[in-house]
DNA sequence: AATTGTATGACTGATATTGATTGTTTTTGA
DNA sequence: TCAAAAACAATCAATATCAGTCATACAATT
């Protein structure tokens, strides 16, 4: 088994048990207490469990705020998804209908709307996102209703994907996290992804906003092929080999840091 | 077992039991008195119960953080709101499915809610809420769908009121604007005494969360009369003649700053 | 073929956890 | 108030778990 794929098993197994120890795992996954020892300190480090004497419990505790001042640590990628929001936000027309979907690029986004005084409607499934949006008085939002996924704080569900057939959306933002040619947008959680799939299928014009750390990355559930979306907004890539394929499947692939045609500039308080 | 998967029990018993004996914690995980006791000690010094001769007990008097910059407008009026909202929170036992009314008397009880590891089911039509609430991963949450006010955040609208019929809820927990004695409970917006009304309706224990300077007003909207509710919480009122009058329309008045029969104390130092 | 890099498992001294035991403190009830 | 009972803190030895080191295995590269 390669490491990857075991330490993807070890945190399936922490969702379905909340808590293993080192034991427990080294059985079912058939590797040494060393292995699995290395395997949890790097998934540490990922923070996407946490390490207790014996073993590891998972913590789906993960505040937005803290995700935020995390990044904002972090620097580099909270630029990118600055200039991202910014690329997409020059998208934007008044009178529009747009669904923006959870996530922490399409969070900048909810801002920058915030701070204009566009006239817009915003339909969203991201709870989180209204507080900012409202700081726009000619922004009138719409939230699904439904089950709310802890971590990522979006909206899930039957209910929230039958509300989001009732509407007729002009512009969808959607981040993913993961974008391949072979295996199209994919995301960790089921339910989100059937979200994300029921957006996607209501939009007219179609955006995915994600930085370059995914692409050519594949996630658990596949949402759709690259070719249901039209346009994919994302930091600058190195390699224009990439750009000239997903031409070639009919997605435009915009990059935050050089102008397009057709994009007005936004600028913060302008 | 592992020590900190013990200790996450310990919390969940406390929890669903408000107090428990060592002896009874050395029963139900199967260890030594020692063993409780240190763990006893460990999560005393986390700040997550207190203890007592004999055992412990819960203590939600959860470390203050720095949202009190936020909402610093609300001067004198805030300490009252948490003080209301922690009375509201001693109502709350695990596995109730309550609705948690937008406002800024109920958003400090959504803020315990989160910091708590009480195992509960919370509706809300108030979508900023939802972050601090997720602060609790044994919290499942549900949002109304629909339009959102833009000065209060809240959601209105017929479709989520025709969603809120849908459930069945053990506790409601509304703010108010204003009450009257003679005109019953009322609120500025048309929309918003619509949805407070039907939630109201739905709710097996309906509490009303309001300050002491919310009385003998009257607002334009009218929700309900005051017998269409169970329980006031408030700051302290002065005059005992008010509380009589109520008493007379069946409806019991707590004050936030006096002990009432049937609460548990939670805040030892209060 | 030699080299580099990564992954793995075994080993070892260090650290953490546990239950028993001891003597001390607190509670209880006459 | 006093004495018995209960609960407690401190200590210790046994056990479990941990981090670090090393040698081996294997693939990719030189």
């Amino acid at each position: 088994m390669m490491p990857e794929e075991r330490r993807q098993k070890i945190i399936e197994i922490l969702y379905a048990n909340k808590s293993a120890t080192v034991k427990n795992l080294c059985d079912q996954l058939m590797a040494s207490e060393a292995t699995i020892r290395r395997d949890l300190t790097v998934l540490e480090d990922e923070e996407k469990l946490e390490r207790v004497h014996g073993g590891a419990i998972i913590q789906s505790n993960v505040p937005i705020e803290k995700e935020d001042t995390y990044n904002e640590k972090e620097g580099v990628y909270l630029y990118e998804k600055k200039q991202i929001a910014k690329v997409a936000f020059s998208y934007l027309r008044e009178n529009d209908s747009i669904f923006l979907d959870g996530g922490t690029t399409t969070i900048e986004l909810a801002k920058l709307i915030g701070r204009s005084r566009i006239k817009i409607n915003v339909f969203t499934n991201a709870p989180h996102f209204t507080q900012f949006i409202a700081g726009n008085p000619k922004a009138e939002q719409f939230i699904l209703g439904g089950r709310i996924r802890n971590n990522t704080l979006a909206v899930v569900g039957q209910l929230a994907i039958d509300t989001i057939r009732r509407f007729r959306l002009n512009k969808v933002f959607i981040g993913v996290n993961a974008i391949s040619l072979e295996y199209g947008l994919t995301t960790p959680d089921f339910e989100e992804a059937e979200m994300k799939r029921a957006i996607l299928e209501k939009g007219r014009e179609r955006y995915i906003l994600a930085d370059a750390s995914k692409f050519n990355k594949v996630a658990l559930c596949e949402i759709l092929p690259i070719s249901a979306v039209d346009t994919i907004i994302t930091s600058s890539l190195e390699e224009d080999e990439i750009k000239e394929k997903f031409k070639l499947e009919g997605v435009l692939l915009v990059e935050a840091t050089k102008k397009e045609a057709g994009m007005y500039d936004y600028d913060g308080d302008a």
